[in-house]
DNA sequence: AAAAACCTACCAACTGATAGGTGGTTTTGT
DNA sequence: ACAAAACCACCTATCAGTTGGTAGGTTTTT
């Protein structure tokens, strides 16, 4: 929107403060993780930090729009490649765990968020929203080609994805993929 | 474990700071919700509460017991008198959402609790572990009664009710009841 | 020279926790 | 029956540390 005045030194900073924002928010929430954490982490003070976010709330705002941005189209791409529902699923999840800080940030976050003045609350409402009209209409189309049951809903979808990567990052040695799998031969057609 | 030296007053108040302790976790976390938070619902100062546990950490975990002790059994014992397996889960939930206080407290510290160094921490994958093994042999008893089908699998069960609540949090107005029968439906015999 | 990229030096508010009390109730010794 | 000792339920005052944020200056890049 407004027009930055960034060098490229500047942008690269700015990047940089995003990824430490992002990695600490993920493990101690954003209530748990202060603006000295993310300063120190990549070697600024807190105001140098401010310097390029106004505040602590922007700087929030900044990491999570940063992800959405990049995760809505991800899912019809790969399913088009994949070939079908359940390869492009697992696939996800794959991608999830991949990157397992973003996935702590989204389940801490979203926890987080559910009291509503806590300032990430709005965004996470929108993106359920959002999230639940894309995998109901993805779904919708699944079961047009054949590939799932006309049971499978996307809110329940979206759950077992949820909650499945909740228990993940509580014990690394659970064997998410194949619980995920457990739920798609109940979604087969 | 220790003899303890309460009078019933002493108790009472015990008790009070265990429910306001509880409500304050529940909507804003441990890390984000303060003693003198929690010393103020009650009307005490933060040294009055510290005087009934020793630290927050000690609340915490207090209030964590608390709830764990009841939850258990109840399941099994509904089950037995709804009749079905589905009525037993709907039951369940419709419990829990009764106690939107309660389940928020779950959702907002199992969440919370990924990271390792979380007081609450070893108390969750504790929780996890226990609660998946009752689950699937839950489970099991309701297959060879041919109430579900053999696809259902307690983790994916667990899933799908945690994520269900999270998303009914964020959003009052969602279905949480219409989306579980859904998912029951998957796994119908 | 102008602007960006920081810094130091603060600030008021809040954090969990401790020390050392005060007043009331209960228990004990006689 | 009655006082003294013990104990409980808190309090005030304070601590050192942390919080997000500001003001204003200095250095570096363009």
């Amino acid at each position: 929107m407004a027009a930055r005045k960034l060098s490229t030194v500047g942008a690269a900073r700015r990047e940089q403060i995003l990824d430490a924002a992002r990695d600490l928010f993920s493990i101690k929430g954003y209530r748990g993780a202060s603006l000295r954490d993310v300063a120190a982490q990549v070697g600024l003070t807190p105001a140098g930090v401010l310097h390029y976010f106004p505040s602590k709330e922007a700087l929030l705002a900044a990491v999570l729009q940063q992800r959405d941005d990049t995760d809505i189209p991800w899912f019809e791409t790969t399913w088009a490649q994949a070939g079908s529902f359940r390869e492009a699923t697992r696939e996800l999840m794959a991608r999830n765990m991949a990157a397992a800080g973003v996935m702590r940030l989204f389940v801490t976050l979203s926890a987080e968020a559910v009291d509503p003045r806590h300032p990430a609350h709005e965004f996470f409402r929108h993106r359920y929203r959002t999230s639940r009209e894309l995998f109901s209409s993805t779904l919708d189309k699944a079961k047009s080609r054949g590939e799932v049951s006309d049971t499978a809903m996307g809110p329940v979808l979206i759950a077992v994805l949820d909650g499945l990567q909740t228990q993940w990052l509580l014990e690394p040695d659970f064997d998410l993929l194949a619980s995920l799998d457990d739920y798609l031969d109940t979604i087969a057609p």
